[in-house]
DNA sequence: TATTGTTATACTCTATAACTATA
DNA sequence: TATAGTTATAGAGTATAACAATA
């Protein structure tokens, strides 16, 4: 009777990786591992963000980011920036090149999406975020 | 327009990162890996699988999947028996300890989950299920 | 010939802790 | 003292390919 939720985070594990299976092949196609892509997808569409944000939203500890960057760095993916305001802290963005790959592989992970999803229609998606968002609120409080 | 579904992509995304970030100190205090502790997991409350069976469920390939197996059996948590019907073939199982660590350790990660959905209903879960299983189903579906 | 699992290689990620520079 | 990031270390996961035994 308490366990009930075992289900639904089976099924959100098995979504999940049931996703990774499809967009994984593309991540490695371009070169990417997974770490890399998370950084690359996480810096996609934003202008940019502190090393410290990068890492906590990518679970990435900073002595691993460090090398991840780093390996990103020398592949002319992103640069970094030293802040002017906190002389200890990095700003981290995407290179021109960065961003090119980011409009590349992301749509070719999202057309895999577009396929799966070509039966979903706006009620679909009206429950499947509402329900997803529920859920996504009741965990991130759990961990603050 | 075509592009709706990357919002629920992105929260089903943030849902996993936001457990494990939550169940991950668990795992980590028994000392195993996420890739261990995927395996313990698919072979809990289960009487054993081929070693085939069990790398296509975790998606580890082969060559990676006799690593993990080999640490595992030197934990003494899981144990292999050469198959009769094709001698080529492995079959593993938890070990007495490997299912005790099991009945430990997951009731650990799901005490989380009881405190996390200690507000959810029976239409809560219902709704999140179907969502889910839709999900589930076109993603899998996309997939073979 | 195809498949199951092992071995070998080279690289990447990972946690952890000690360290430097700045705050 | 505390924080941002680097460096060092040891272990683990990863893809890939060549290989042995069996089918």
């Amino acid at each position: 009777m308490g366990e009930r939720y075992l289900k639904s985070i089976r099924l959100l594990a098995e979504c999940m990786q049931g996703f990774e299976r499809l967009s994984g092949e593309h991540v490695r196609q371009c070169g990417l591992t997974h770490a890399q892509f998370d950084i690359i997808a996480t810096l996609g569409n934003t202008p940019g963000m502190p090393y410290k944000e990068l890492g906590d939203k990518t679970l990435i500890t900073k002595g691993t980011l460090t090398g991840v960057i780093e390996r990103l760095e020398q592949k002319g993916l992103v640069e970094r920036e030293r802040s002017l305001d906190d002389k200890r802290s990095w700003f981290i963005r995407l290179t021109p090149r960065g961003e090119q790959l980011f409009r590349e592989v992301f749509p070719r992970v999202v057309s895999l999406g577009a396929a799966v999803f070509s039966g979903y229609g706006d009620d679909d998606f009206a429950a499947l975020e509402k329900t997803l968002s529920g859920l996504k609120q009741v965990i991130t409080a759990g961990g603050a």
